[in-house]
DNA sequence: CGCTAGCTTGACACAGGTCAAAGGCTGTGG
DNA sequence: CCACAGCCTTTGACCTGTGTCAAGCTAGCG
């Protein structure tokens, strides 16, 4: 197996795409196939770079292989918010189907590696009416609903961060959404997990300013309930955070 | 005909309903019927209502034909935010599919008339392969999908006002936005519309306090941007209001 | 005709924003 | 190997948008 991107093997680097969606709903042999295919043909982007512009249609499914990213909206005057935060595994915008002209765009937080679906290799089972839309073509589309369903319930929860939470009640569920994406695709354990983003970042996510967010994290760090020096955190106590913030994790629905 | 709630005939019942979907993608004449026959079954509700509770799995799409209801979560300490309000033609909850364990409820704002679809009447094309999950077996897939679409726009709107607008521009963004949706389903003329809500739900759903809602609404008029009374609302500076909330109208996916 | 739900207003408190400056780091070039 | 540049973090002083409390007011409704 030839050494690819820093010398991983096509099955190492999509090990958070697998994971991601596998966790979703168990994936067929088949279906892991085609997502260890995804390792084959990738492309890096520095941070920074524009994953998705504005108007631009989302046709195929994209997926980060590693690095940050995050959708986001700039005001005419220069305010920036974040609408999520994306980590390896997740897919970059939405493949719901065709008319998906977000007005949101994607930008890497930090050295990016994508790969793209190609799109119909199944054409087998695409004889299908093409009342599915395009997103059945490459044969995930329960994956790709259970992804969507889950990333809803996000977004819930972010609203609610910004409507009715303070900054220290916010910092804390972010943390903990954070924790429990990292861990199901393996990058997190217990309590502590690596999160590449600045200050600046988490104040455009959090809706505060980043002075805010430095003196919100001084103050959980002051509180015994993180540890954070660059970009290790360790959540001393998960429980207490847990209350604070009124986390609720999400639900994977079960099984097949 | 025979005379219903109201006295209205089916198809006038049904009319929000009809204008929306069909503004999303043109409904076909069958089509067309099997939205009016959801003037045949229908059930109302107070407000207050609890429509869809926490966890209630969404089978059938389920579309308020008339009266106004909200998507809401409540935290454990009795603060409350909604998610998106909902108006006559729109659909309570979501109907991607199978997983939609929403972690939202929904509760009816003021009186309310309900009608959902009858499962699969549409036998003959439900024939096909079940990977479409049960949103196709109804034969609106693709109006379901722009509609999810739409709607995943307007949360992302909802984001940026809780995150990074000042009370002032959230207001009148807020007044742009039911505007735009209500003249979607004929429920408003250039300027003027009625809206039902209390200062306590607009306060909940703009992230604000009761009392700052009612100071913006006030500052709103001194500045000569709206009139307002009861219900009853006219934007007397339109083009100077989409400047202030940076307002861009949701962009429907034109044709077929 | 009194009650209640909703609206309005004032006085005051505080979370969070703004401004400004000083420290780290880290990478790069001399 | 040092020095500088740039980015990020940290801190203090001060300001302001928004929340809280409390009290009237209004109007629809039983």
């Amino acid at each position: 197996m030839p050494a690819r991107e820093n010398g991983m093997s096509p099955a190492a680097m999509t090990g958070a795409v697998f994971r991601r969606l596998d966790a979703l709903k168990p994936l067929s042999p088949g279906q892991a196939k085609r997502i260890e295919a995804l390792g084959e043909r990738f492309e890096a982007a520095p941070p920074g770079a524009t994953l998705q512009g504005d108007g631009d249609a989302l046709v195929r499914p994209t997926f980060i292989l590693s690095g940050w990213a995050c959708r986001q909206r700039l005001l005419p005057d220069g305010r920036r918010q974040i609408f999520s935060i994306l980590i390896p595994g997740d897919a970059v915008g939405f493949c719901l189907g065709p008319s998906p002209v977000s007005s949101a765009s994607a930008v890497a937080l930090t050295k990016i590696v994508l790969a793209t679906f190609e799109a119909p290799s199944y054409s087998p089972s695409s004889s299908a009416p093409l009342s599915n839309g395009p997103s059945d073509s490459w044969g995930f589309a329960e994956h790709i609903r259970r992804s969507a369903s889950l990333e809803e319930g996000l977004l819930l929860d972010h609203i609610v961060r910004l409507g009715r939470q303070t900054a220290y009640e916010r910092t804390a569920h972010l943390l903990l959404e954070l924790h429990w994406r990292l861990a199901l695709i393996g990058q997190a354990d217990e309590r502590r997990f690596t999160m590449p983003l600045t200050q600046e970042v988490l104040a455009d996510f959090l809706g505060l300013s980043i002075v805010h967010v430095n003196r919100t994290l001084q103050q959980l760090r002051r509180d015994r309930m993180i540890e954070l020096s660059g970009s290790h955190v360790v959540m001393l106590d998960v429980p207490q955070l847990t209350v604070i913030a009124d986390y609720q994790p999400p639900v994977l629905t079960p099984g097949t």
